[in-house]
DNA sequence: GAGCATGATTGGAG
DNA sequence: CTCCAATCATGCTC
């Protein structure tokens, strides 16, 4: 690996000794661990086959009473690594040994459980000194394609993408599906419902919905190992994307959620190819609805108030059917060793309904967004029709209706916006989230819990679209237009990956602090910011440090003429400097100066 | 409210 | 396109 390399590595990796525990297949995919600092140190000798030992791997004596309530169920593997072995896949290893020897569950850090049902509610969990992190983040901040697609996101979503989350939404049911195919049938989008099998559903997944998330996700990269192979040695292509969006969440810094988190979804990068790595689990049948002072927009936050809400879980959460490559891997391994299989009921979609757009370049080693400007319209979608994304999350969804400012605008206008199925979809989804979850506050939760979801309530709003909004050219429109739209700050602050990210390249070349296209991207990937935002930050930098070129030049050229004027001064005592050499050494400045570029 | 820090934007130069 | 300087916009502190 290149020295480069390394750092990049070692930018991601973040804290080389820091622990981050896989707990399993279901809660690596909702982006859950747990880091625990104020654990103690003890893994025995039964769980070495299993984990990749490391010295700070821990088992607190929370887990393990946890884990003991659990040890009559069924044994699944965990995983225990280092984050940087998370970020590498061929550093991903689990030991032979792991397929037949099971861990003593009696030791086993985390609680055990074979099927969604069994994972206990996490936020009734109180892991003591425990972060939520995202391993998921790390591995998929190494793809740049996840973030330039999400970063090309001008305004059109190409249809093909919001069939696989937009479906596994609203229509998880046969009855659904039909409808779904009646509706497209009836769009004429050359839509071959055939495509869209239900053979797989069974009579009753109407009232059992039985098939989870995580059945969801391994339907999907299943189905990704089979679209792989149209894009044989193209090793950094993924198909889909890790839903991974909000750096802090990430292992990189080590920084929980707080109220101060980013949102999962900004402009920058907008919530459908990014959605929101950590709410989901905050999700289940209790609601409570805040109120925003700012926007005015009410929001509805899921909050799991007991193992019952957390089972429902699947039940409302959208979670997108977008993985990096490192998590198929990462989940494939965990699932082989599980022993776990995708459960019954749930349709398995071919490739053909999932594919990217055929205006995708197969054949570029630099999938850059100068080079493919946004989806360009394929075979089997009606010239012209291209639909803005709905971000189809029921967390943290505006209601139109109740929504009487600023936002209300905002999101009517998207809703209104969007072809009829969506547009019912949408609206079916908070009708039914209505019927279903009773509004009440939260209850008495555990305070880092409670901490959490009102950091979720707290923070910026989400648009129900990615659509970046088109911002007026000029800002005094903007501020004309203030008296009905209140204005959305422009000025989020970076989140403190990036900037972390950025000032570390900054003072490593401070004589040049001009990076490279190439190094702008992966400060970007790594602080889970924008080029843009990159390019901005360092313009910024470098000018409010007077390190820009003309500035360091103009610098330079009164440090010269100023020791020159000192020379002279010093000298004139002596009489040892004639008129010849001053304007020789001037001259020298002038020309100096005169070469630089400004 | 002033002052400051910071992120974004603009228009010009090259 | 990048870079720059100026400026705008916003949030924070005092």
């Amino acid at each position: 690996m290149s020295e480069e390399n390394d750092r990049k590595s070692a930018q991601v990796s973040g804290d080389s000794t820091e622990t981050v525990k896989l707990p399993d297949l279901y809660t690596a995919m909702a982006g859950i661990c747990y880091n625990n600092s104020h654990s103690t140190s003890s893994k025995s000798d039964e769980n070495k086959g299993l984990v990749d030992t490391h010295p700070d791997s821990t088992v607190t004596k929370q887990h393990q009473a946890i884990d003991s309530q659990d040890d009559k169920k069924s044994v699944q593997n965990t995983v225990v690594s280092t984050v940087s072995d998370i970020s590498d896949s061929q550093n991903y290893h689990v030991p032979e040994q792991a397929k037949s020897q099971p861990p003593s569950s009696s030791n086993h850090p985390l609680p055990n459980f074979s099927t969604w049902d069994q994972l206990p509610c996490p936020s009734l969990q109180n892991y003591p000194g425990s972060q939520i992190l995202n391993p998921l983040a790390a591995a998929a901040a190494q793809y740049s394609e996840y973030y330039n697609l999400s970063s090309r996101s001008t305004g059109m979503v190409y249809e093909d993408w919001q069939y696989p989350v937009y479906y596994s939404n609203y229509y998880d049911n046969p009855a659904d599906v039909a409808k779904y195919c009646e509706q497209q049938k009836h769009m004429d989008v050359n839509f071959d419902k055939t495509k869209l099998s239900t053979e797989n559903l069974s009579q009753d997944s109407i009232v059992d919905r039985s098939c989870s998330t995580p059945d969801l996700v391994l339907s999907v990269l299943q189905m990704e190992n089979q679209i792989k192979g149209e894009i044989n040695g193209k090793d950094r292509l993924n198909h889909w994307y890790s839903p991974v969006s909000s750096p802090d969440c990430s292992p990189i810094t080590g920084i929980p959620i707080t109220a101060e988190s980013p949102a999962p979804s900004t402009e920058q990068d907008s919530g459908f190819f990014s959605e929101d790595p950590v709410s989901p689990i905050f999700m289940s049948h209790k609601q409570t609805v805040t109120q925003l002072e700012e926007t005015n927009q009410k929001y509805y936050v899921y909050v799991p108030e007991s193992n019952e809400d957390w089972k429902n879980y699947h039940h409302i959460n959208p979670v997108p059917l977008m993985c990096s490559d490192m998590t198929r891997k990462m989940v494939n391994k965990s699932a082989m060793l599980s022993g776990w299989k995708p459960g019954p009921g749930y349709p398995m979609y071919p490739p053909e309904v999932l594919s990217r757009n055929p205006g995708f370049k197969q054949d570029s080693d630099n999938w850059q967004v100068s080079k493919y400007p946004q989806f360009s319209m394929g075979k089997g979608h009606k010239s012209g029709l291209k639909t803005k994304a709905v971000r189809p999350t029921r967390c943290a969804t505006p209601i139109p209706s109740t929504i009487t400012s600023t936002g209300q605008v905002q999101s009517d206008k998207i809703t209104s916006s969007l072809p009829s199925n969506m547009m019912e979809a949408h609206t079916a989804a908070n009708k039914i989230s209505q019927e279903m979850h009773s509004v009440q506050a939260l209850s008495p939760l555990e305070k880092s819990t409670k901490d959490i979801v009102n950091g979720f309530i707290n923070r910026k709003p989400t648009l129900i679209s990615t659509v970046k909004p088109s911002l007026p050219t000029k800002r005094k429109l903007e501020a004309i237009d203030e008296k009905n739209v209140k204005r959305v700050r422009h000025n989020e602050p970076l989140n403190q990956q990036g900037i972390s990210v950025m000032q570390r390249w900054y003072e490593q070349n401070h004589e040049n602090p001009y990076p490279s296209k190439q190094d702008k991207e992966d400060m970007a990937r790594l602080g889970g910011i924008s080029v843009t935002q990159v390019k901005s930050w360092f313009a910024n930098k470098r000018n409010r440090t007077n390190n820009t070129r003309p500035k360091v030049h103009k610098r330079n050229v009164e440090e010269k003429l100023l020791e020159l004027c000192h020379q002279l001064a010093s000298d004139a005592r002596k009489s040892t400097l004639d008129n010849a050499f001053v304007i020789q050494q001037l001259s020298a400045i002038i020309d100096e100066h005169h070469q630089v570029p400004h």
